[in-house]
Parts: C-alpha cells; sequence; structure tokens
DNA sequence: ACCCGTCTGTGCGCTAGGACACATATATGG
DNA sequence: CCATATATGTGTCCTAGCGCACAGACGGGT
C-alpha cells in the first residue's frame, strides 16, 4: 500500500460524499488517500486494524478460508462502502480476511477519528450503520446462494457486483482466483466463463476480463444479485 | 403472540441482563413479556415492525425465500440477542423473513422507545451493535458451510445452535422445518438424522428430536459451529 | 376403534460439481 | 527468441444431493 499527499477527492466514495458540510470539513484533515494493489491483504483473520479504508476505485472482497485451505467469499466492498466495520461495531476485530480484488484507489482514516466520529451520533454514524445493514444484506444473499444457484449464476452476480463498483468493463482477475473468492473449483469456473463467453456476454484473456453485454448477464443471474443492488440503492441512495 | 402482564424477567436475556442497573430501570416500564408459537411469523420480507423483541427462551429464525418457493436460514436468534436489528441500523426493513423456530418467550420494547434509547450512545447502544456484529459473523459462516460442507455437518451445526439457545435437551422440529432453514430436500435431513441417530447422537420421533450424546454432535460438526461460538462469546460474554 | 393427516423411511435415476490428470496457450524476463 | 511460470481448456471418474414416487408408522379426533 502506498500513501499519497496529494488532495483528497471524498466525494469519488459515497459515504465520505454523503456527508454534510459541517461533518466533511470536519473529518477533512483526517482523511489521506492511499493505493491498494491486487491480492493485499486490508486485515487478516482476527487482526487488528488501525485504519478503516473508504475504497474509491479499489475493490475489496471480505473472504474466509476453513483450516483445509478452501475459502469463500463473504461479500465485497467498493466505493460505496467501508472496510473495517468491526472498529465501530464494537468487536475491534472480525474472523475473516480483507483482501484487494481489484486494485485501486481508497481513503483512509485513523480508527480513533472514525470512533470519536461515530460517538457523536450524527449523520456520520447513521450512514455507515445503514451500509453496515446492506452488508448484511449481501453476505445473507451470499448465503442463500451458495446453497441454491448455479456455478454460471454466482459467476454473473460476481461479474455485475464487481462491474457496478468499477469504471471500466474491464476487470482484471484470473478464473483461479474467482474460484476462490466463490468457494468453487478453478475447472468450474473455466466451463461457466466458458459458457459466458460463447453466449457474447464476456470475453477474457489471462486474468483480463471484459464485459461486452450487461444486458446478457442481467438475464442470466440469479436474483440474489437485484436483491442485493435494491437493498444497496435504497440504504445509501 | 399473546402478551402478558406479568413482571418481566429481563436478565432472562442475555442483552438486557448486561444493562447497568440505571439504563436497565429506565427501559423496565417499556417492557413487555410476550409469548411466541411455534411457526409464528414475527416480520416478513420487507415488512414493517412496531417492536423488536429480545428472546427468552424462544428461538426464531432469520430466513430468505426465493421467488421458487425454496428457503434457506441465513441465521437464527435466541436469548442472547434482538429481533428487528434494521430498527436500529437505521434501515427499517430487512429483505428477508424471521419464523418462530422453537415456541417460548420474549420481551417486546417498542421501536421508538429502542430508538431513543440507541441514541443515546450508552452501554445499550454498544451491546445492540456487538450483537449485530456477532450475528454478521453467524450469517457469514452459514454462506460459506453452505458452500463447503455436508448436509450431516450442517445439521450438526444447526442443532448445536439451538441446543445452545434452549434450556431442554428435546427440540420440538420437523425434519421438514429443518430442511426448509437448512435450504435441503427433507429426504436428505431425514438419512443425516438417520446416520446422526445410529451413532447414538440423537433421536427423534415425529417431530421430538432429543440431544443424547452432545459430544458425538462437536465431534461430527465442521469448524463453522465453534467459530461462531467463539465469536459470541467474545462479544457477548 | 377407526380414519386420515402428518412424519419418516427408502429406492431409483439424474445432474452438478468435486478430485485428479494432463494438454495447451500466453506472458515476461533473461 | 527461448525458457519458464502462469492461465486456461478438456476429459474421466466419482459422489453428494436432487426430484420423484411411494411405503410404512404414528397419533389425534370423532
Amino acid at each position: 500500500m502506498s500513501v499519497s499527499v496529494r488532495p483528497t477527492v471524498p466525494t469519488e466514495n459515497r459515504l465520505l460524499g454523503a456527508l454534510p458540510a459541517e461533518e466533511y470539513e470536519r473529518l477533512l484533515p483526517q482523511l489521506q488517500p492511499v493505493a491498494f494493489s491486487l491480492g493485499e491483504v486490508v486485515y487478516e483473520f482476527g487482526g487488528h486494524l488501525d485504519y478503516v479504508y473508504f475504497p474509491t476505485t479499489a475493490i475489496v472482497s471480505l473472504l474466509y478460508t476453513m483450516e483445509n485451505g478452501s475459502s469463500a467469499e463473504m461479500g465485497l466492498t467498493g466505493n460505496d462502502g467501508v472496510v473495517g466495520i468491526a472498529l465501530f461495531m464494537g468487536g475491534g476485530t472480525m474472523p475473516n480476511r480483507a483482501v484487494v480484488q481489484s486494485a485501486g484507489g481508497a481513503i483512509r482514516m485513523k480508527a480513533k477519528v472514525l470512533q470519536e466520529e461515530f460517538a457523536r451520533g450524527e449523520k456520520f454514524q447513521r450512514l455507515l450503520l445503514r451500509y453496515t445493514q446492506a452488508l448484511i444484506t449481501q453476505i445473507s444473499q451470499t448465503a442463500v446462494c451458495n446453497r441454491l444457484h448455479s456455478v454460471e449464476q454466482q459467476l454473473c452476480r460476481w461479474l455485475l457486483l464487481s462491474h457496478d463498483r468499477v469504471k471500466a468493463d474491464e476487470l482484471i482477475m484470473t478464473q483461479e482466483l474467482i474460484a476462490d473468492m466463490l468457494g468453487v473449483r478453478r475447472e468450474g469456473v473455466t466451463v461457466a466463463a466458458g459458457r459466458l463467453q460463447d453466449s457474447g456476454a464476456i470475453s477474457y484473456v489471462r486474468g483480463h476480463i471484459t464485459i461486452l453485454d450487461r444486458q446478457r448477464l442481467e438475464e442470466t443471474v440469479c436474483e440474489c444479485y437485484r436483491v442485493v443492488k435494491d437493498e444497496f440503492d435504497r440504504l445509501l441512495g
């Protein structure tokens, strides 16, 4: 992670951008832009956090890794959220990992500053709690989707959720990593992605996935995507 | 749901029981014991809630039902938690259902009272937020468990989580309902339960499941149970 | 005692996805 | 321009769990 001192543009993050002027002014000196690289670990299982991160262009996945090494994603955070909810929820740590899934920028804030501002009970607190509720919906829907839907549908959901949080139509992501996120085999992703490519929805070469036909993905995806998207829009829109 | 006017015993619920005397005294007049019957719906998908409920002996499952009617559980709440987190998280409603999974008592509190007390930013707020964080862990682990573990392991997890939240060794619960909770077929539950019965861990007849050998269940269950239990103990213990 | 609705047991064919084994293609650095 | 690590494609066998069909088995009400 590299730290920069150039002026921040907090409105690139929807939570910070929704703050009223007064609170925003108060926090501005405490905000610091950082750059995350692909695969960087934001926090480990049970690990302590000194900062919370408000992604701007980066995407961070919340993962759980089993004792036997297999893993699965519980949710992902982009410029509509914050990484490190345990710091204001009161637990300090979470029993999962946060890994950068798409390289890019974020804005960080010291844990203590966050907690003090949260304790004021103003707009910032309400925004963080509403985001957390949206995250709960996302995690829940992941639980249900894991149980009831095909790998191809889940891949669509994952691509759409990622696409919503990134400017470009191209995602830098190998099938191996997607398999870890979805908790399936890499070969399973290969065949599912192959079908989506045949249908013209996406194309991909060696870690570069391009969304060609978003409409088509939305036709293939299960209802889980819509539920999550609607809830984010309702709570944070 | 039947409402009673007899004196409450809030300490039957761990969240209320953890309140300092001052806050507890303030809330006491606002608490009202109620009785839930098996299968009762506490709230519907997107439905409004007038009260939050602190279960004492009841257990409430949070379920999501798909468009095609299949369903799966995201988490369950007993005397260590509260039903209706959307009321203090700010969203008002949740895109899921809450159904009474084990008949019993709860203590209810008007939404407005909850919100005012929450806004004070004292111990009550911290307790509710820590519980919510524990719930997030439970939902996450459900997501992962759904993906990676067998029906038999999940059944063990479900039995243990329920057993932890109930006084008795007997659970009133048909295999049909368990199947809905776990998001699997009823027949799948029958064979998994049959194996557990053969091993002497449980016995069951027509909707009455008895935990005979808890130790044995803990040996069969996946790590997910432990992760959830440890996190609840850490955050609320 | 009986009936009928509710629970549970079991069998069979089917499919998605896992484990494993390779084959092939594409960077990228020396 | 080659070597090698990395990414992707395929194929084969195996298992868990699904859908469906139906057969007991218990139990409460008339």
